[in-house]
DNA sequence: ATATATTTTTAGTTTAAACTAAAATGTATA
DNA sequence: TATACATTTTAGTTTAAACTAAAAATATAT
């Protein structure tokens, strides 16, 4: 586990276990869906997931996609908890907002010393989610299991608390934060309209409104 | 002063800068000692010097070394500002050792975010030394100069850190382990006695003492 | 002042990580 | 089954940043 990597082959892994994890099994990820993660052509994808079969991070059959090996995978989730635990020191102790830590944890996530992580995680008290409410791997990469749905696919009843927004799109974050909404928010779907896919909902007991479909597509809650 | 400069070219100016400053006054940096600073062969920073000269970041007249230009210093204070930054963030809230920060922060350095940095700095108080006592940049690059001085030398009411020790003798280094003096602790010159050139000092603000004239010598800190 | 040593530069390679264009393979459907 | 379409791979280039070896320029010492 403690080869260097660059900081592309690090992100290939994070961005390979992210699109892998479906209903908590792996699943092979093919190169297209890499590329779009990646921004990024097919071409380079496949030279890429090459180089990092080699490294024996993952395997990778032509022409049915990656899968991470037991190496591949823990390099990836101490990325991501790099990735998450700074999120929690930017938005704790430096005081920047929920939709403003994403690209400079994107730069923190890949700065290599354990002991800066353990030294971090223990100031920030050892916390278990990060601020969008994704959970943090520990040291040997365990992380407690969260059930998500996003608001457009729950029926008219559930309740709920917001817990991640699956776009990073700042417009988008902006846009929730100004009607209201934001981690910790507790969510009550009171109406699904057919016609446009939109729902009417509560916010904090009160506040009732809509939401279109475009957002309820990405506000995740965690159904209670 | 906002493009993108790889890691690599960052740490060039930043090396340069270093090598270049001299009783404040700025030198050519030759090829040679950049590449002794930088652990590469001296084609290699040949290569690199006509890069950054490319990007009229420093001028390079051949065999006649690097000079920064005023860009080029911008950005390398910008980075030992960094540098030092993120140094006081580990020693002072992460709880690392004076010795242990340097390599760590050598990759901090090179995040890019100025909105980061500003609120660490805000974070931290709006430190002016790191914790080897050297003067911490402002965002405009301006710094204190700091004054060296052995302990026999600074009148008493004198705060400094303890920066180095001139003899290598171990009977002294033990003896100053023995006191609670090391590299980084903070001494306060209470008196100084005339009669044998002794000075009693406090260290890290308590456990006031007196040091004998010969030890003082040796002593040298950065005057706060 | 000239020979020798040191320093610096040039020229040519190498590697990582991207790219484009074209070929190969796989999938869906008429 | 054959064909069309989408996906994936291969082959060949490009760029940044290093490297080595050899040539050129400068500095030094007799």
């Amino acid at each position: 586990m403690n080869m260097k990597l660059s900081f592309t082959e690090e992100n290939y892994l994070k961005a390979i276990y992210h699109l892998s994890v479906f209903d908590g099994r792996a699943e092979n990820v093919n190169t297209n869906a890499l590329a779009g993660s990646m921004a990024t052509s097919p071409a380079s994808v496949n030279d890429m997931v090459k180089r990092l079969a080699g490294k024996k991070l993952l395997v990778h059959e032509k022409y049915r996609g990656a899968m991470l090996l037991p190496r591949g995978k823990a390099i990836a989730l101490s990325i991501i908890r790099k990735h998450r635990l700074w999120e929690v020191f930017l938005v704790e102790k430096l005081q920047f907002k929920w939709d403003e830590v994403h690209e400079i944890a994107e730069q923190l996530e890949h700065m290599n010393s354990p002991l800066l992580i353990s030294r971090l995680d223990a100031f920030l008290g050892k916390p278990t989610v990060d601020p969008h409410g994704d959970p943090i791997p520990d040291e040997h990469g365990n992380m407690k299991k969260t059930i998500k749905a996003a608001l457009s696919n729950v029926p008219a009843g559930t309740k709920g608390i917001v817990v991640s927004v699956s776009n990073d799109d700042s417009a988008l974050l902006k846009h929730l934060d100004k009607i209201g909404i934001e981690l910790g928010s507790k969510i009550k779907v009171i109406e699904r309209i057919d016609f446009d896919g939109s729902v009417a909902i509560s916010i904090d007991e009160h506040n009732p409104q809509f939401i279109s479909k475009p957002i309820a597509e990405n506000l995740m809650i965690t159904v209670l």
